[in-house]
DNA sequence: ATATATTTTCAAAAATTTTTGAAAGTTCGA
DNA sequence: TCGAACTTTCAAAAATTTTTGAAAATATAT
Protein backbone atom coordinates (compact mmCIF):
# COMPACT_ATOMS: atom_id res chain seq x y z
CA UNK A 1 0.00 0.00 0.00
CA UNK A 2 1.04 3.70 -0.78
CA UNK A 3 1.71 6.24 1.69
CA UNK A 4 -0.83 8.42 0.36
CA UNK A 5 -3.25 5.72 0.43
CA UNK A 6 -2.05 4.35 3.82
CA UNK A 7 -2.87 7.87 5.51
CA UNK A 8 -6.74 8.34 4.18
CA UNK A 9 -7.11 5.43 5.45
CA UNK A 10 -5.96 5.92 8.95
CA UNK A 11 -7.72 9.09 8.57
CA UNK A 12 -10.93 7.83 7.39
CA UNK A 13 -10.81 5.13 9.97
CA UNK A 14 -10.07 7.37 12.93
CA UNK A 15 -13.21 9.44 11.89
CA UNK A 16 -15.38 6.86 11.61
CA UNK A 17 -14.10 5.12 14.73
CA UNK A 18 -14.27 8.76 16.31
CA UNK A 19 -17.87 8.41 15.71
CA UNK A 20 -18.62 5.30 18.00
CA UNK A 21 -17.06 7.48 21.17
CA UNK A 22 -19.47 10.73 20.54
CA UNK A 23 -17.03 12.29 18.79
CA UNK A 24 -17.65 14.17 15.32
CA UNK A 25 -15.95 12.54 12.46
CA UNK A 26 -14.19 15.76 11.59
CA UNK A 27 -12.72 15.96 14.67
CA UNK A 28 -11.59 13.17 14.50
CA UNK A 29 -10.24 13.20 11.07
CA UNK A 30 -8.36 16.21 11.50
CA UNK A 31 -6.77 14.66 14.97
CA UNK A 32 -5.91 11.61 12.54
CA UNK A 33 -3.99 14.04 10.15
CA UNK A 34 -2.39 15.75 12.60
CA UNK A 35 -1.00 12.56 14.11
CA UNK A 36 0.78 11.09 11.48
CA UNK A 37 2.04 14.35 9.88
CA UNK A 38 5.80 15.40 11.20
CA UNK A 39 5.27 19.04 10.57
CA UNK A 40 2.51 21.68 12.09
CA UNK A 41 0.22 22.50 9.70
CA UNK A 42 -1.92 25.11 8.79
CA UNK A 43 -5.76 25.47 8.66
CA UNK A 44 -5.60 25.64 4.86
CA UNK A 45 -3.69 22.85 4.56
CA UNK A 46 -6.23 20.92 6.44
CA UNK A 47 -8.86 22.27 4.74
CA UNK A 48 -7.09 21.28 2.03
CA UNK A 49 -6.21 17.88 2.86
CA UNK A 50 -9.56 16.79 4.15
CA UNK A 51 -11.86 18.94 1.93
CA UNK A 52 -13.45 20.74 4.63
CA UNK A 53 -14.90 24.29 4.46
CA UNK A 54 -12.93 27.26 6.94
CA UNK A 55 -15.29 27.47 9.51
CA UNK A 56 -15.94 23.61 10.29
CA UNK A 57 -11.89 23.69 10.21
CA UNK A 58 -11.74 26.55 12.85
CA UNK A 59 -14.21 25.02 15.02
CA UNK A 60 -13.32 21.55 15.04
CA UNK A 61 -9.41 22.96 15.51
CA UNK A 62 -10.58 24.77 19.10
CA UNK A 63 -12.25 21.53 20.19
CA UNK A 64 -9.06 19.69 19.81
CA UNK A 65 -7.31 22.13 21.47
CA UNK A 66 -9.55 22.53 24.23
CA UNK A 67 -9.55 18.84 25.00
CA UNK A 68 -5.47 19.47 25.13
CA UNK A 69 -4.68 16.90 22.21
CA UNK A 70 -3.62 20.00 19.83
CA UNK A 71 -1.59 22.84 20.41
CA UNK A 72 -1.04 26.05 18.50
CA UNK A 73 2.69 26.64 16.75
CA UNK A 74 4.15 30.03 16.24
CA UNK A 75 6.63 29.77 13.07
CA UNK A 76 9.13 32.17 13.34
CA UNK A 77 8.53 34.80 10.69
CA UNK A 78 5.45 33.33 10.03
CA UNK A 79 2.17 35.33 10.24
CA UNK A 80 -0.36 31.53 9.90
CA UNK A 81 -0.89 29.59 12.83
CA UNK A 82 0.62 26.27 12.34
CA UNK A 83 -0.70 23.19 14.32
CA UNK A 84 0.40 20.36 15.71
CA UNK A 85 -1.05 17.26 17.72
CA UNK A 86 1.32 15.07 20.76
CA UNK A 87 2.89 12.75 19.44
CA UNK A 88 3.14 10.30 22.32
CA UNK A 89 -0.14 7.95 22.33
CA UNK A 90 0.22 7.17 25.98
CA UNK A 91 -0.31 10.84 26.65
CA UNK A 92 -2.86 11.58 24.25
CA UNK A 93 -4.82 8.25 25.81
CA UNK A 94 -4.65 9.33 29.63
CA UNK A 95 -5.51 13.38 27.85
CA UNK A 96 -8.76 11.85 26.83
CA UNK A 97 -9.05 10.01 29.82
CA UNK A 98 -8.39 12.88 32.15
CA UNK A 99 -10.99 15.23 30.03
CA UNK A 100 -13.80 12.33 29.90
CA UNK A 101 -13.81 11.59 33.32
CA UNK A 102 -13.99 15.61 34.53
CA UNK A 103 -16.72 15.96 31.66
CA UNK A 104 -19.11 12.96 32.12
CA UNK A 105 -18.07 10.51 35.18
CA UNK A 106 -17.60 13.16 37.64
CA UNK A 107 -21.02 14.82 36.99
CA UNK A 108 -22.63 11.47 36.75
CA UNK A 109 -21.37 10.87 39.93
CA UNK A 110 -22.21 13.94 41.94
CA UNK A 111 -25.89 12.63 40.30
CA UNK A 112 -25.88 8.94 42.06
CA UNK A 113 -25.35 11.19 45.20
CA UNK A 114 -28.49 12.68 45.03
CA UNK A 115 -30.83 10.20 43.38
CA UNK A 116 -29.49 7.43 46.24
CA UNK A 117 -31.61 9.73 48.76
CA UNK A 118 -34.89 9.37 47.47
CA UNK A 119 -37.62 9.42 49.90
CA UNK A 120 -39.46 6.67 51.06
CA UNK A 121 -39.21 3.14 52.46
CA UNK A 122 -36.87 0.99 51.62
CA UNK A 123 -38.54 -2.01 52.31
CA UNK A 124 -40.62 -0.83 48.82
CA UNK A 125 -39.66 -3.04 46.17
CA UNK A 126 -39.13 -0.41 43.51
CA UNK A 127 -37.32 2.00 46.26
CA UNK A 128 -35.33 -0.77 46.98
CA UNK A 129 -34.87 -1.47 43.16
CA UNK A 130 -34.13 1.33 42.60
CA UNK A 131 -31.30 2.50 44.97
CA UNK A 132 -29.80 -1.00 44.79
CA UNK A 133 -28.70 0.24 41.31
CA UNK A 134 -27.74 3.42 41.64
CA UNK A 135 -25.87 2.24 44.88
CA UNK A 136 -23.75 -0.42 42.79
CA UNK A 137 -23.03 1.80 39.75
CA UNK A 138 -22.27 4.48 42.21
CA UNK A 139 -19.50 1.77 43.67
CA UNK A 140 -18.31 0.66 40.32
CA UNK A 141 -17.84 4.61 39.29
CA UNK A 142 -16.25 5.61 42.48
CA UNK A 143 -13.69 2.43 42.21
CA UNK A 144 -12.99 3.68 37.96
CA UNK A 145 -13.03 7.12 38.98
CA UNK A 146 -9.69 6.39 41.69
CA UNK A 147 -8.05 3.53 39.10
CA UNK A 148 -8.26 6.44 36.57
CA UNK A 149 -6.35 9.13 38.56
CA UNK A 150 -3.93 6.38 39.15
CA UNK A 151 -3.24 5.68 35.73
CA UNK A 152 -3.43 9.46 34.28
CA UNK A 153 -0.52 10.11 36.49
CA UNK A 154 1.37 7.31 35.39
CA UNK A 155 4.24 6.59 33.32
CA UNK A 156 3.56 4.08 29.99
CA UNK A 157 5.65 1.67 31.41
CA UNK A 158 4.39 1.33 34.41
CA UNK A 159 0.89 0.29 32.57
CA UNK A 160 2.53 -1.94 29.99
CA UNK A 161 5.09 -3.53 32.63
CA UNK A 162 3.33 -3.85 36.06
CA UNK A 163 -0.05 -4.01 35.43
CA UNK A 164 0.07 -6.27 33.15
CA UNK A 165 2.66 -8.93 35.12
CA UNK A 166 -0.32 -9.03 37.73
CA UNK A 167 -2.94 -9.96 35.06
CA UNK A 168 -0.76 -13.07 34.52
CA UNK B 1 -36.60 13.87 46.11
CA UNK B 2 -39.91 11.53 45.46
CA UNK B 3 -38.94 7.80 43.60
CA UNK B 4 -41.33 9.07 40.45
CA UNK B 5 -39.18 11.81 40.32
CA UNK B 6 -35.69 10.31 41.16
CA UNK B 7 -36.78 7.87 38.03
CA UNK B 8 -37.28 10.59 35.83
CA UNK B 9 -33.85 12.16 36.62
CA UNK B 10 -32.16 8.84 36.01
CA UNK B 11 -33.57 8.01 33.00
CA UNK B 12 -32.93 10.93 31.44
CA UNK B 13 -29.36 11.22 32.47
CA UNK B 14 -28.20 7.60 31.43
CA UNK B 15 -29.65 8.72 27.88
CA UNK B 16 -27.94 12.03 27.99
CA UNK B 17 -24.73 9.86 29.21
CA UNK B 18 -25.15 7.40 25.99
CA UNK B 19 -25.14 10.07 23.20
CA UNK B 20 -21.51 10.53 24.63
CA UNK B 21 -20.97 6.67 24.29
CA UNK B 22 -22.18 7.10 20.68
CA UNK B 23 -24.72 5.04 22.11
CA UNK B 24 -28.86 6.30 21.31
CA UNK B 25 -30.58 8.32 23.72
CA UNK B 26 -33.25 6.04 23.53
CA UNK B 27 -31.53 2.71 23.51
CA UNK B 28 -29.68 4.39 26.89
CA UNK B 29 -33.29 5.10 28.45
CA UNK B 30 -34.67 1.87 27.92
CA UNK B 31 -32.10 0.47 29.35
CA UNK B 32 -31.65 2.62 32.55
CA UNK B 33 -35.94 2.03 33.02
CA UNK B 34 -34.98 -1.52 33.13
CA UNK B 35 -32.14 -1.38 35.20
CA UNK B 36 -34.49 0.75 37.92
CA UNK B 37 -37.69 -1.84 37.28
CA UNK B 38 -37.62 -5.07 39.70
CA UNK B 39 -40.18 -6.74 37.54
CA UNK B 40 -39.95 -7.38 33.99
CA UNK B 41 -41.49 -4.95 31.32
CA UNK B 42 -43.83 -5.57 28.27
CA UNK B 43 -42.79 -3.34 24.97
CA UNK B 44 -46.17 -1.50 26.15
CA UNK B 45 -44.89 -0.43 29.34
CA UNK B 46 -42.05 0.69 28.40
CA UNK B 47 -43.98 2.77 25.33
CA UNK B 48 -46.13 4.05 27.90
CA UNK B 49 -43.10 5.11 30.64
CA UNK B 50 -41.24 6.84 27.64
CA UNK B 51 -43.71 8.30 25.86
CA UNK B 52 -42.20 6.56 22.44
CA UNK B 53 -43.32 4.88 19.30
CA UNK B 54 -44.03 0.99 19.19
CA UNK B 55 -41.08 0.97 16.12
CA UNK B 56 -38.68 2.43 18.27
CA UNK B 57 -39.32 0.54 21.32
CA UNK B 58 -39.14 -2.25 19.52
CA UNK B 59 -35.78 -1.61 17.32
CA UNK B 60 -34.08 -0.49 19.97
CA UNK B 61 -35.14 -3.39 22.64
CA UNK B 62 -33.83 -5.34 19.71
CA UNK B 63 -30.25 -4.12 19.39
CA UNK B 64 -30.14 -4.73 23.89
CA UNK B 65 -30.37 -7.74 23.30
CA UNK B 66 -28.12 -8.20 20.49
CA UNK B 67 -25.78 -6.09 22.94
CA UNK B 68 -26.46 -8.71 26.03
CA UNK B 69 -28.09 -6.21 28.04
CA UNK B 70 -31.36 -7.12 27.99
CA UNK B 71 -33.36 -10.51 27.85
CA UNK B 72 -36.73 -11.83 26.84
CA UNK B 73 -38.65 -13.20 29.94
CA UNK B 74 -41.78 -15.14 29.64
CA UNK B 75 -44.50 -15.19 31.72
CA UNK B 76 -46.43 -18.14 32.58
CA UNK B 77 -50.21 -18.02 30.95
CA UNK B 78 -49.18 -14.66 29.68
CA UNK B 79 -48.82 -14.05 25.57
CA UNK B 80 -46.75 -11.16 25.48
CA UNK B 81 -43.15 -10.60 25.83
CA UNK B 82 -41.55 -9.05 29.15
CA UNK B 83 -38.22 -8.10 29.09
CA UNK B 84 -35.56 -7.25 32.12
CA UNK B 85 -32.28 -6.25 32.27
CA UNK B 86 -28.99 -7.70 34.35
CA UNK B 87 -28.99 -5.67 37.14
CA UNK B 88 -25.48 -7.08 38.48
CA UNK B 89 -24.09 -3.52 36.96
CA UNK B 90 -20.18 -5.24 36.75
CA UNK B 91 -21.54 -8.09 34.67
CA UNK B 92 -23.30 -5.24 32.41
CA UNK B 93 -19.73 -3.19 32.22
CA UNK B 94 -18.00 -6.42 31.43
CA UNK B 95 -20.41 -6.83 29.01
CA UNK B 96 -20.09 -3.67 27.32
CA UNK B 97 -16.43 -3.93 27.66
CA UNK B 98 -16.45 -7.29 25.45
CA UNK B 99 -18.86 -6.15 22.29
CA UNK B 100 -17.03 -3.21 22.05
CA UNK B 101 -13.87 -4.50 21.89
CA UNK B 102 -14.97 -7.11 19.69
CA UNK B 103 -17.01 -4.10 17.23
CA UNK B 104 -14.46 -1.76 17.92
CA UNK B 105 -11.01 -2.60 19.21
CA UNK B 106 -9.89 -5.84 17.10
CA UNK B 107 -10.81 -4.40 13.79
CA UNK B 108 -9.02 -1.19 14.68
CA UNK B 109 -6.21 -3.36 15.04
CA UNK B 110 -6.53 -5.65 11.93
CA UNK B 111 -6.23 -2.56 10.10
CA UNK B 112 -3.59 -1.15 12.17
CA UNK B 113 -1.23 -3.73 11.02
CA UNK B 114 -2.25 -3.32 6.90
CA UNK B 115 -1.03 0.34 7.43
CA UNK B 116 2.38 -0.44 9.26
CA UNK B 117 2.88 -2.50 5.98
CA UNK B 118 3.25 0.79 3.33
CA UNK B 119 5.77 0.99 1.13
CA UNK B 120 8.50 3.10 0.83
CA UNK B 121 12.16 4.05 2.41
CA UNK B 122 11.64 4.41 6.22
CA UNK B 123 13.77 7.29 6.36
CA UNK B 124 11.22 9.22 4.04
CA UNK B 125 10.35 11.74 7.32
CA UNK B 126 6.49 11.35 6.04
CA UNK B 127 6.40 7.65 6.14
CA UNK B 128 8.51 7.25 9.14
CA UNK B 129 5.88 9.67 11.51
CA UNK B 130 3.23 7.45 10.01
CA UNK B 131 4.51 4.30 10.68
CA UNK B 132 5.88 5.66 14.53
CA UNK B 133 2.20 6.81 15.01
CA UNK B 134 0.49 3.59 13.40
CA UNK B 135 3.05 1.40 15.47
CA UNK B 136 2.20 3.04 18.58
CA UNK B 137 -1.03 3.32 18.71
CA UNK B 138 -1.29 -0.65 17.64
CA UNK B 139 1.28 -1.28 20.99
CA UNK B 140 -1.25 0.61 22.92
CA UNK B 141 -3.94 -1.13 21.63
CA UNK B 142 -2.54 -4.73 22.33
CA UNK B 143 -2.18 -4.06 25.73
CA UNK B 144 -5.01 -2.88 26.10
CA UNK B 145 -6.81 -5.82 24.48
CA UNK B 146 -4.91 -7.87 26.53
CA UNK B 147 -5.68 -6.20 29.79
CA UNK B 148 -9.59 -6.38 28.49
CA UNK B 149 -9.55 -9.99 28.50
CA UNK B 150 -8.11 -10.60 31.74
CA UNK B 151 -10.67 -8.33 33.33
CA UNK B 152 -13.58 -9.50 31.55
CA UNK B 153 -12.87 -13.04 33.16
CA UNK B 154 -12.59 -11.34 36.14
CA UNK B 155 -14.77 -10.76 39.36
CA UNK B 156 -16.24 -8.08 40.41
CA UNK B 157 -13.95 -8.83 43.88
CA UNK B 158 -10.82 -8.54 41.68
CA UNK B 159 -11.21 -5.40 40.02
CA UNK B 160 -12.00 -3.87 43.48
CA UNK B 161 -9.35 -5.63 45.70
CA UNK B 162 -6.22 -6.42 43.62
CA UNK B 163 -6.21 -3.67 41.33
CA UNK B 164 -7.18 -0.80 43.87
CA UNK B 165 -4.16 -2.43 46.09
CA UNK B 166 -1.90 -2.49 43.55
CA UNK B 167 -2.63 1.45 43.06
CA UNK B 168 -2.15 2.73 46.18
C1' DA C 1 -59.40 -22.51 9.74
C1' DT C 2 -60.28 -18.11 11.53
C1' DA C 3 -60.01 -14.36 14.39
C1' DT C 4 -57.31 -11.92 17.49
C1' DA C 5 -53.24 -10.60 19.86
C1' DT C 6 -48.65 -9.46 19.38
C1' DT C 7 -44.27 -8.42 17.08
C1' DT C 8 -41.56 -6.72 13.29
C1' DT C 9 -40.48 -3.93 9.38
C1' DC C 10 -39.49 0.11 6.92
C1' DA C 11 -40.56 4.34 4.13
C1' DA C 12 -41.42 8.79 5.25
C1' DA C 13 -41.25 12.59 8.71
C1' DA C 14 -39.04 14.83 12.41
C1' DA C 15 -35.23 15.95 15.10
C1' DT C 16 -30.56 16.59 15.63
C1' DT C 17 -25.94 17.32 14.27
C1' DT C 18 -22.64 18.88 11.17
C1' DT C 19 -21.02 21.80 7.56
C1' DT C 20 -20.76 25.81 4.84
C1' DG C 21 -19.38 30.36 3.54
C1' DA C 22 -19.75 35.02 3.86
C1' DA C 23 -19.41 38.71 7.07
C1' DA C 24 -17.36 40.46 11.15
C1' DG C 25 -13.46 40.61 13.98
C1' DT C 26 -8.55 40.70 14.94
C1' DT C 27 -3.68 41.29 14.29
C1' DC C 28 0.21 43.36 12.59
C1' DG C 29 3.47 45.61 9.42
C1' DA C 30 4.33 49.75 6.99
C1' DT D 1 -3.91 54.88 10.88
C1' DC D 2 -4.65 52.01 7.11
C1' DG D 3 -5.01 47.89 4.68
C1' DA D 4 -3.87 43.23 3.90
C1' DA D 5 -3.53 38.76 6.06
C1' DC D 6 -5.51 35.90 8.81
C1' DT D 7 -9.04 34.03 12.31
C1' DT D 8 -13.55 33.58 14.27
C1' DT D 9 -18.47 33.56 14.31
C1' DC D 10 -22.94 32.01 13.26
C1' DA D 11 -27.35 31.71 10.55
C1' DA D 12 -28.80 28.94 7.07
C1' DA D 13 -28.24 24.61 4.36
C1' DA D 14 -27.01 19.92 4.09
C1' DA D 15 -26.28 15.56 5.96
C1' DT D 16 -27.21 12.23 9.19
C1' DT D 17 -29.65 9.97 12.73
C1' DT D 18 -33.70 8.92 15.09
C1' DT D 19 -38.58 8.33 15.44
C1' DT D 20 -43.07 7.40 13.91
C1' DG D 21 -46.99 4.70 12.65
C1' DA D 22 -49.32 1.95 9.67
C1' DA D 23 -48.95 -2.28 7.18
C1' DA D 24 -47.09 -6.87 7.01
C1' DA D 25 -45.72 -10.84 9.36
C1' DT D 26 -46.10 -14.05 12.98
C1' DA D 27 -48.04 -16.55 16.82
C1' DT D 28 -51.77 -18.38 19.55
C1' DA D 29 -56.37 -19.55 21.18
C1' DT D 30 -60.78 -21.26 20.06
Amino acid sequence: MKLTEAKQQFISSWGAFGTHWGINRTMAQIHALLLITPDPLTQDDIMEQLNISRGNTNMNIRDLINWGLVERVLMTGERKEYFSAEKDIWKVVKQIVKERKKRELEPMLKLLDQLEEVEGDKRDKNIKSFVDTVSSIKKLGRQADKTLDVMIKAEENWFVGNLVKLFK
